[in-house]
Order: structure tokens, then C-alpha cells, then sequence
DNA sequence: TTGTAAGCGTTATCAC
DNA sequence: GTGATAACGCTTACAA
């Protein structure tokens, strides 16, 4: 097995090494006879290709990485990220790439990440989740020319391929529901504060609550870490406030079912003493009681997107056009 | 960057590449004054040798490969996968490994991702999941002589590494207990027929039925798809009996959830008509109403015994032993 | 149209 | 100890 090399095929066919790797490229300048020939072989011996020594020789290695800053823990229940890794790995295998995931968590391991994947020239090229406002590794990439896609959002936006949802306008339409159906103290817990994805959907909420001409309350603002104990005393907090919200917009559902939970647990009824509304329209949200009305976000769609694009990058093309967005929709449900 | 490679740290340390690569490998053999000389230039420029040259020349990639056989939508909020992928991340980059994921649905994709990620040597092994009684891919990458572990069982145990909860014991636990709280009608709701692990857990609870002298009832088997409509058909299936059970244990959480949110659609009550066992301890178990009690297997011990088994054989050494068994618990909550 | 040969960037085996 | 040098298995000019 290891001695099966093209040199192999080429001796047993009777044709030189070159012509055998020729006939595997589909070369179209081979005769007919030869072809079949070696075709004959390699099926024969199913020989196959060395991905190493074609990664070395073409300076490709048609692996896409992604990066994933969270711990295992704060990964389990979280449909987003398997959802995510699903589909990248499927579209990438329709242009038969691999996806290599890592995760990073502290800032030191996340550095020898990137240094690791992408000097190694170990992948062809990034997938990047979960943006800070002034993010090293988008700096850093950008400068190094390296290929990659953000799902999310980066200022300048038309600086690099990025593929996002409107999330200033989804929370907008969330929080604008919660409004419309008399709901007047909106709380909202974010993720950790840094993360884009938080600003920009506590944007959109700021928006709604002023549009309906209603004072921003900044003791209605929670940032919750992404385990449940802090998601449930994000909500303990809002819950002793002198007066409590009304309403609770969640950056995510499994926030905002931990959040939903502790009022629960707290004597609050749902819908009617205060209502909850998630992000990800995850399965989890028909499971919960009364059940979570959320944000659906197509992250298939995210994700197909955002590997097309990187597929261009890496193969030299120029995605059009840089930044997609993918829209996003409210279902309804009991709790909101 | 692309010129960024040992000769260039050679010249400009006055030195053989052959020495850098030397110093690189922290070959004792190298006088102190060079190996400074030669880490300074290194640090400078802030090299990193090329993975795809050192995977060619060493036939090594240090990448790791996890095949899971599902579709995006079947892994969406499954807590299974995204923990165990973390997992594995994790303590795959304790030995300086990285993680390929793929996905294989059809019989066809199967093959040539197989094909494809060890005949091609993309990976240096493989850890496989949700192992069938006669799984083409172990037969094969058992006479391929390839690097693998299963995580799961597989016939004869000892002659393949693999990892594996005690399934026959776990299922006969909480069997076990279901029948001492004076349940006598209890089903048992699997996954796919070909799963081992479906097979496995049914065999404990068929035991546990013995040992309290109760009639085993086929009627009270069901199989489902990883897929919702088919998780509450069976149930449906199991509520439309003449005497329909007064308890289920289920393969998994989501199956228990989406079994018991059918029999609450239904008007019977949980636990007191009928009580719900599920597997994974998931953080969904919590959420749920009434909460689901669930068998506790530790994925993360799972998965890093796996990684660590698998490292040993990629790196040549024997792990030992060949097959090793995780304990699961009993998790009591509400709903059992 | 096919073969020869020069790399791709390392590692490792030789001599010196 | 260190420096040439030969692989590793493939792709691709260039030569024939």
C-alpha cells in the first residue's frame, strides 16, 4: 500500500510517471489508448492520490479551517455550532474541500491557533465566528492577505468577505413585536459584551424602544457568559430590579430558555407576567414550556454562503459581492 | 511569506538549512552559539515550517479524522456531536493534533470520504462513531491495517480499539429503576435497528425485565430516525396500544423529549401516567418540563480516551487496553 | 503526444 | 558538530 505510488502505475501500465498523473488530472492531450491504460491499472489497484505530497507540490491543501471560541462545555447543548460545522463540511465537500475545526479559547491558545493553522500553511483558509469589535485575527489575516470569511460583521464592512444577518434589524423587529403587543420594560441580555453579534443586536433593540418613543434603560441590559450559570443570574439581576422587565430579549435560546426557567422558577408566569423571545429557532424551543418564540436565523444559509465565498478566495476569485446578508425571521410561539 | 522557508533562516544566520531544521527539532546535538543564532533569525521573522512539506517528508499529518453519519438537521440540536467534536479538539491539540470532520450520509458519500481521507493519508487515523453489527468501514480499516477507534462496540471486542459506555448496564439501571418505582408496562424507543449502541441498550433493558420476571412485549419496541416526526410517531405508535406503556426509556434526550411533549399533546400526564428515561444527560434535560431524568454517559471522558487511544496507535505504541468502558450514571430529575 | 527532470520544503543519512 | 545530499510523491515546464 504505501508502495503504490504513480511511478507504480506508471511501470505496470508501461507509460512514464508523468503520463500517469496526466491521465489522473483529466489532461486532455492524452491519447485515448493511453488513458485507458492507466485507468485500467488504477482502478485496478485503486490506487489513489497522496493528499500530502499534492498539498506540498500545489501549495494547496484543501482543507478550510474553523475556528471555534468557546469551551466544550459552552458548546454542548448549543445547536449553532453543530448546525454550522454540518454544513460547512457538507458544502465544502462539493468542492471537495475538509474542514478542520479547532477551538481556542484563552488568548494565548488562540494565537498559537492561528499561528498553527494558517503559517503552517496547514489550511487554505479560515472561517472566522463570533467577532470582537477590534478583532486581532481579522486585523491580522487582513494584513497577512490570508484568505478567510467572516460570519459577522467587521468595520469597514466592504473590507473583507464577510456573510452576517441583518442583526440590527431582526432585534428591531423582535423587540418591536414585544412593543406592539403591550409589552413596555424590554429587557435584553446579550452574550459577553466585546462579541459583535451582542452590539449589534442590542442596536437594533435600541432602535425599536425609540421608535416607539421609549426611554433606554440601561438596568435593562444584561451580558450573560455562555454557561447557564450565568445566563440564570443574568436574569435574577433583571428579576430584582424595583421594576423588573416585562419582556426579556435574548441574544440566543438556550439564553433565553435558562432565563425563562429562572423566572419561572421565580413564581413569574409566561407569557402573561413577562414574555421571552430566543435566537436560532433551535429545536430546543418547541421542547421548552411554554414554548420559546425566536428568531430564526438560517444558519445553513450562513454557513453555505460563507464557504462558497471562501472556496473563491482560496481559489483566486473575487467573491461578489464582499459582505451577503441573510435574512432573518420571528417565529412565533407561546412564549412571546 | 511564501520565501519564508529554512534556507532563508540559514542564510541569514550564516548556517546549513540543515542545521536550522536540526535546531527546529531541538536536537541536542547542536552547539549552543548556533542554536541561538539560529532561534533569533527564527523569532525575527517569526517562521513556522510549512505542515504540508513535514506531512510529505515525515508521512505524518498530524490530523485526526471523525466521520459522523448524519444529516446538518439531524445534528442540529443534538448535544452528542458538539461535545464530543470539542472534545476531541481539545485533546487531539494536547499532542499537537488537529481535527478533520467530515459528514457521510449515503452508502456512496461513505465510501469516498473513506477513500478519501485514508487511502489518500489526509489523516493519520480515524475515530469512528455509531457503529452497525456489520460495519463495512471497520471490516475494512481493520484488513487495511489503518489507525482507528471506535467509540462504541464492535464484534470481537478485543480485536479493534474502541471505547464504549457499559450500554447493556447503563440500559439495565435505569430499566431497573423504572420497574422498582412500580412501573410494569415500560417501552424502549431506539434509534436506527442497525446501531449497536440501539441493539445494546435494548439488551439491557430486555435483561432487567427478566430479572424482575416480566414478559418481554415486542409491541413495546419501537426504532426511530434521528429526525422529530419520526421520534413522536413512534411514540404515537406506543400510546395507540391497547395498554399502552406506563413508562419509556428512550435511546437518547431528544427522543425522550420529543416522546413526552407527544404524550402531554395526548393528555397524559408526566410521570404520574407515564415516565420518561433518556440518555446524554444534555443540557435540554433541564429545560424541559416536567425535567427529564437521563442517563448520564460522559462524552468528554468518551471522547478524550478515544482521542488518547488513537494518538498512542497513530504514534505506533499499543494502547492498553484495547477495549476500556466508561461508567454512566443515573441522573434523577422529574419526569422518572 | 509523451518523457525527462526540476522543484515543492522538509527530514534524515551520510560524510567531513 | 555541521554541511551536503537524497528522499517524500506529486505537478508541470520543457524537451523530444
Amino acid at each position: 500500500m504505501a508502495e503504490l505510488k504513480q511511478v507504480e502505475i506508471a511501470r505496470l501500465a508501461g507509460v512514464s510517471q508523468a503520463t500517469v498523473s496526466r491521465v489522473l488530472k483529466g489532461d486532455p492531450q492524452v491519447n485515448e489508448a493511453m488513458r485507458e491504460r492507466v485507468l485500467a491499472v488504477v482502478q485496478e489497484l485503486g490506487y489513489v492520490p497522496d493528499a500530502r505530497a499534492q498539498s506540498l507540490r500545489s501549495q494547496r491543501t484543501r482543507l478550510l479551517g474553523l475556528v471555534i471560541h468557546r469551551a466544550p462545555e459552552a458548546l454542548a447543548g448549543d445547536p449553532f455550532f453543530s448546525t454550522l460545522i454540518a454544513t460547512i463540511v457538507e458544502q465544502a465537500a462539493k468542492h471537495e474541500y475538509h474542514l478542520c475545526v479547532d477551538t481556542a479559547r484563552t488568548a494565548r491558545t488562540q494565537r498559537a491557533i492561528y499561528e498553527e493553522l494558517l503559517r503552517t500553511r496547514r489550511v487554505d483558509g479560515l472561517i472566522l465566528v463570533e467577532s470582537e469589535s477590534h478583532d486581532k485575527r481579522i486585523e491580522r489575516l487582513s494584513r497577512e492577505g490570508f484568505p478567510f470569511v467572516l460570519i459577522g460583521r467587521y468595520e469597514p464592512e466592504d473590507a473583507i468577505a464577510s456573510v452576517d444577518n441583518d442583526n440590527i434589524g431582526a432585534a428591531f423587529m423582535a423587540t418591536d413585536y414585544l412593543i406592539r403587543s403591550g409589552r413596555r420594560r424590554v429587557a435584553y441580555i446579550g452574550g459577553p459584551a466585546g462579541l459583535t453579534v451582542t452590539r449589534d443586536r442590542l442596536q437594533g433593540y435600541k432602535r425599536a424602544l425609540e421608535s416607539h418613543g421609549i426611554d433606554y434603560d440601561a438596568s435593562l441590559i444584561a451580558f450573560a457568559e455562555f454557561n447557564s450559570r450565568s445566563m440564570a443570574s443574568a436574569m435574577t439581576d433583571l428579576l430584582s430590579l424595583p421594576t423588573p422587565p416585562d419582556a426579556v430579549l435574548a441574544l440566543d435560546d438556550l439564553i433565553a430558555v435558562s432565563a425563562m426557567r429562572e423566572a419561572k422558577r421565580q413564581g413569574r408566569r409566561v407569557p402573561d407576567d413577562i414574555a421571552f423571545i430566543g435566537f436560532n429557532d433551535s429545536p430546543l424551543c418547541q421542547y421548552v414550556e411554554p414554548s420559546l418564540t425566536s428568531v430564526a436565523v438560517e444558519i445553513p444559509q450562513l454557513a453555505r454562503r460563507a464557504t462558497e465565498m471562501l472556496v473563491e478566495l482560496v481559489e483566486g476569485r473575487a467573491p461578489m459581492p464582499k459582505r451577503q446578508i441573510v435574512p432573518a425571521r420571528l417565529v412565533k410561539r407561546e412564549s412571546a
